[in-house]
Parts: C-alpha cells; sequence; structure tokens
RNA sequence: GGAGUGGGCCGGAUGGUCGCGCGAGCGGUUUCCGUUCGUGAGGAAAGUCCGGACUCCACAGGGCAGGGUGCCUGCUAACGGCAGGGCGGGGUAACCCGACGGAAAGUGCCACAGAAAAGAAGACUCCACUGCUUAGGCGGUGGAAAAGCUGAAACGGUGCGGUAAGAGCGCACCAGCGUCGUGGCAACAUGGCGGCUUGGCAAACCCCACCCGGAGCAAGGGCAAAUAGGAGCGAUCAAGGUCGGCCCGACCGGCGCUCGGGUUAGCCCGCGUGAGGCCGCGAGCGAUCGCGGUCCCAGAUAGAUGAUCAUCCACGACAGAAUCCGGCUUACAGGCCCACUCCGCCC
RNA sequence: UGGGGUGUGGUGUAACUGGCAACACGCCGGAUUCUGGUUCCGGAGAGUCUAGGUUCGAGCCCUAGCACCCCAG
C-alpha cells in the first residue's frame, strides 16, 4: 500500500481535497499529482482528541484493514481518511459499508 | 470457620482461514514480485521523577555561585533505589509508618491573647513581715516559689527538708546535658560520676558531611544529485562569540602561507549478545554475588497484530516498543500460591 | 526527546514576608415603572485541581499525582 508520507501533501489535500463525511470516518479526495506516478495513495489519520494510544492505533488498523478489503489504494486519486471516535469500536461490516459509500462518491466525482 | 498482615505469580486458552512488519531459503522478468518456514508489545511498554550505559562537544585546571542527598552499615555500574540494623510513633498481634544531621556558629520569625514569646527582667494580679488609715486603701523591706489569666507553646517535673516567706538553697527519684567505662564496625544501648538546666520553627535563611562538566539517538557517522564555499599550520591586538552562570583561563573568530575538500531534503549505519533470560550448585540473615549448563527472545521509520469461524472458562481490566538498561511513581477486571497473626468452635 | 508555565465562587481576576479567602460582572429577592431596561437597597453562592506531609496554623512551604497551555529541535 503506497501511502502519502510528508506533512506538507497532507496539508495540501486538508486544503484543496474534496470532504466526504461518514459517521465513521472523513475521506478527503485528490488526484494524485503526476510526478507521484499512477498508482494512487491512501493515508490515515488519528487525532489526539480520540484517546489513548491504543485507541488510535486500533482506529488507523481497523481503517486500513477496510482500504485494503474494498481494493485500494485506487489508481490516481489521493485518499486521507480521517479516524472518528465510533471508528475504534465499529464493527467490520459497517466499516465496509462506510468504505462503499465514499467509493460510490469517489465515482460520482 | 471468620477477620486480618506480609510476600510471590498470572493478566483468557487452543486450533483453522484470509491479511500485516522483520529475517532466512527457493524461483523469477533480480529497484521488485511470487512462494515456504520462522518470529512478532507490557507488568506497567505509561508518567518522564531519579540513576547509569552509549555518542558528540570548543571538555587542562582553580575559585565563587548553583543543584541534589541527609540515623548507621552494607548491596550495586550508579541512584533520591534495595537489604539488614538503630531510634521514635501506631496496632491486641502478625506487622506498618517516619526528609530521622545541626537550634550553647550566626541572622530571622513566633499573628491574636498575655506581665512576659527567649535577653532575662521582674514593671498585672500576687506571697511574707511591717508602717499609716475608721474603712476602702496608700506605703516600706524581702521574694519570684505557689496561685490566677492568655496561648499551640511560659524559663526542668514530683516529693521531702529548709525559711519570716522563699528560690537546685540542700537531698532522693525522673527528664535533659557533660564526661568516663562496657557491648557494638557504626547508628545506638547500658552502668558510674559530675555540676544543677540552656523554648519552638532549619519542608525560614543558614552551618556541616558527601555527590554533580554540558548536551542529548532529531546524539553521532557514512553515501551522494544540487548550491556555492572550506580545511590545516604559524605569529598575535581590539570588538564579538563558545565552554550551563560569573571571575581567572582556554578556544573560535580577524592576518599570512599551504592544501584539495566542507554544509542542507532522501537512503544506509547507529539498531539490539545484553550490568540478558531460564535451570542447577555454592557464599550470605538479606539486598546481592560467584561458578556451571542452556537459550537467542520485536526492531518499525507516518511507524507493523486486524477480520472471521469453532470449542472451553471465572466472559476478559489498565493499556501499545521507537537508543538501551536499573529503579521509583501512577493506572488496573479477575484469579492462584506461600508464610504468619487474632478470635470462635470441635478433638 | 528536552525545557517552561498555569490551576481560587457560574465567568474574569486579587490575597504583601504563612495569621478572618477579597473585587467586578453574572444570579436571587425587594423598591422605582403601566411593563422591561437603567438606578437604588439587601442576599446567597468557593474553602483555593487531587492526595499526603511540615507548622500552633497552609491558597502560600515540601513530596507525589491529575488536567490544560506554551517553547526548542
Amino acid at each position: 500500500m503506497c501511502t502519502i508520507r510528508s506533512n506538507r501533501e497532507i496539508d495540501e489535500i486538508f486544503r484543496e481535497g474534496t470532504r466526504i463525511v461518514h459517521p465513521l470516518a472523513i475521506a478527503l479526495i485528490r488526484e494524485t499529482p503526476p510526478e507521484r506516478g499512477p498508482e494512487g495513495r491512501v493515508a490515515v489519520i488519528a487525532g489526539k482528541k480520540l484517546g489513548n494510544a491504543v485507541r488510535r492505533n486500533r482506529s488507523k488498523r481497523v481503517l486500513r484493514a477496510a482500504v485494503r478489503r474494498a481494493g485500494g489504494p485506487w489508481p490516481g486519486i489521493d485518499v486521507v481518511l480521517i479516524a472518528r471516535p465510533a471508528t475504534a469500536t465499529a464493527s467490520p461490516g459497517g466499516l465496509d459499508s462506510a468504505l462503499r459509500h465514499i467509493i460510490e462518491r469517489i465515482g460520482v466525482q
């Protein structure tokens, strides 16, 4: 899974990306810059307000696993997924449906 | 059987399927991909409160300042940790708690109340004898014990003698101080003798003893596109800078000569064989140490553990490594083991 | 990783060297007004982030913890 590493790029996506909101996760979408290659990239973020390190790490793991099951990363687009308080305790089915919701919206774009 | 004290240990288990990080092997179209096997978070990984290892620095050394520790003896790489002992306090007991050096080195503080808060004076009431006065009261001499009042705390305590009344004025015991002896490495305990006594606060300043260079793995080093600059040696003044602060002191910087190499995003090293785990034997009351055997046990770099099925149980708390180690502290569902104390009952 | 700071009524701030926790806004009641606001009078409301300790006495001193904020790389 190709990930977005630099803080600067993530800040750019926060400013320019399209926002898709779901109770289990917030997604920010943007086209991958050409110099970064044809394959899309993914980043997973868990903010400090979610709780302690165990809770934040679990939120990120669960989101990454859901991305793999959903077939990501998707060619040509960068996706930043932000965990929400309900993410850590969500069921896998619920996460899969959240990812389907986000993918449909990407198709609409 | 009940109540309790101290110590140690565990922290869901087993198997299947699909995935993730790392390592090794094999194959391929050798940046990478596929496949097989192995391995993969904690007792606190946490808070970052101490102590070290390691690395670099422009680190000779000295003085002042600053910080820390504070009964004694050990253990340890070191410690503010641990063990044993002493003293004081709590508990019927097992046992627990204690920043526990110094107040006749000095300075300071002790609100209100009170005569007085530390220098002793005796100056509030007072006590004894006595003069004057109708009484109330006013004075003289001696005293500082007793009683009164205040306060958190009042200038050794109790008793006897002594005296006009009294005072360690004398004596006995107790507390405290000094000194000598005995036991102990020591803290200290204990006995004799002496003179008769000097409030509390040092988590107030301080004194004494001991310890402390600074920074921190984003330490530090290597590779190498791009940009433009540096290093070594020598003599030596001023401004400036660095060595945690200041003063000495040292160095950088500035000048001359010589030489080819120095700084920033990415990758690599550092990066896990270690004050290491387990077992046994031995020394020691113990902390701990010695010897032998055996094992290799996470190393990511936006940061690896998720999903699901089955079975079982007491239905699972607090919580996630980021250079490493020794402690301390804090959080925590539930459970197991050992030793000991008190109470009740039975034999 | 290292360093610094703050915590006091509902809110914002005081408390000098340890000695009765103070002020403003807000809140409640009353008066004034036809009603509301303004104004005036009166009142309630914290025991100082938590747990220990030192002291006769702690918001202040000490130890440990909790929460929040900031700085450097």
